[in-house]
DNA sequence: GCCAACGTTGGC
DNA sequence: GCCAACGTTGGC
């Protein structure tokens, strides 16, 4: 089981908007960037991961799920883009700011922190845990284990 | 709004 | 295959 991050302006996309689209999720389109994508192409369908408010709140605000594996973005004709779809599982109660996360000790080798213009990473499961203790959301629910 | 960091493109 | 030019992201 692997845990993600997926990075959106909240003024294009927000994590209210994805709730907004209920269990049915969205595709999460407009990623074109290799590297990113080669990270949808490894996800499996019920791994979770953070919703990430970029620009404006710089925030981790609540937890996805990967309801579909990553398939040909409809948003582009080039056949080399692909996207998983997602559906919003939980709010963290209180949202982790980018600036809580670089002063944590227990979090300074995020990829958020080390490459800030990844849109789509990987999180480390204990990083993963830590954020959700954070924000006030428990773990296992957070990971569906609960 | 600025700009550093990074990715991509295209000429050679 | 190198690298300069350009475009984009995202923190500040």
């Amino acid at each position: 089981m692997a845990f993600w991050l997926f990075k959106s302006e909240p003024h294009k996309w927000s994590f209210e908007a994805q709730k907004a689209a209920g269990e049915k999720g969205t595709q999460w389109d407009g990623v074109r960037n290799y590297q990113a994508r080669n990270f949808m192409r490894a996800m499996k369908v019920g791994e979770r991961g953070f919703f990430y408010h970029s620009n404006e709140g710089k925030a981790v605000v609540g937890v996805v799920e990967v309801i579909a594996e990553a398939h040909h973005d409809t948003t582009s004709e080039d056949p080399r883009w692909e996207c998983v779809d997602l559906k919003a599982v939980a709010d963290l109660p209180r949202p982790v700011t980018l600036e809580a996360i670089k002063a944590d000790e227990a979090l300074k080798d995020m990829v958020l922190v080390t490459n800030s213009r990844l849109s789509v990473q990987p999180v480390g499961e204990a990083e993963f845990a830590h954020i959700c203790r954070m924000g006030g959301l428990d773990p296992k629910r957070a990971m569906g284990t609960a």
